[in-house]
DNA sequence: GCCAGCAATTTCAAGCTTAAAACTTTTATG
DNA sequence: CATAAAAGTTTTAAGCTTGAAATTGCTGGC
């Protein structure tokens, strides 16, 4: 086995408890403060972001999760309000979502503090490092 | 909200999209060739780094997950003849997991092929930026 | 226009994961 | 020594997640 081989399975070992105790933070901050949690959150932030009704497919690509799994998430979103299904004019098979009033307004007030909550759990980082990790783990996604 | 803030929610979001797409490739790795998961090549992994048995608390505290989440994956691995608890003969409480001979054999298989396919999902990266990841993701560990 | 194949979504079964409660055993304090 | 607090494990209920199958609708070659 080559060197470079060791040294990215050490790496990925690294990468994947970071992720974990950093997921496990901001899990329990959800939780506690408001009562919800990270998958919930990553709906509504998707949402968010796009400003425009998001297909299920859509949702799915973009959080990097099953389409079953968004189909559970988003039943119970809506189960509670938060976002609301749609049927999309041109094509009937597709379901657009879309955040409620009562969602957005949800949201934002989670989302101002949920950057604060990410910006002490990285707190350790200079911002020198922050910048450079960013960079590298950018061109690991590229293929 | 501070510039730093916004940078550490960037980061955020790439670190998660990269160990998300990893994990993916990982699981499909695991899925197709060898019928198993990520949950129980950790668990393996865990006892097989180990040398000696371990105990189910310890389990959870070095996989980062809860006690009842070892004590569910344990449970199939053991029904699967790959793992065998036995009890401590210090403390009446613990548990203490070891992989059997079966379950060691399947494992030192499943292991250098995972090596690999750890190696070409980060081949992308050079062996410095692999380096400086390692290194930068150390710093964010320390509290 | 037909229809074979592709695409979007949901359903399903199985497994994963968590937090909290229950249970047993150990440890520490009085 | 008694016993209260702490520690190790399992159980439970709820939610998360996947891959595959089923359903419904679109699209392009004929």
């Amino acid at each position: 086995m080559s060197e470079g081989t060791k040294r990215r399975l050490k790496l990925w070992i690294r990468l994947l408890s970071v992720t974990r105790s950093a997921e496990a933070e901001l899990r329990e901050f959800l939780r506690v403060r408001h009562g919800s949690t990270l998958p919930r959150f990553d709906v509504m932030a998707t949402l968010y972001r796009r400003r425009e009704p998001c297909s299920m497919s859509e949702l799915s690509r973009m959080l990097l999760v099953s389409n079953g799994n968004v189909t559970a998430v988003v039943d119970r979103l809506e189960a509670d309000g938060l976002v609301v299904r749609h049927p999309s004019e041109s094509d009937r098979r597709t379901v657009l979502v879309s955040l409620t009033a009562e969602g957005l307004a949800h949201f934002e007030t989670l989302a101002r503090e949920h950057e604060a909550e990410v910006a002490r759990i990285f707190s350790t980082l200079s911002d020198a490092d922050v910048d450079a990790l960013t960079e590298i783990l950018k061109r690991a996604t590229k293929r």
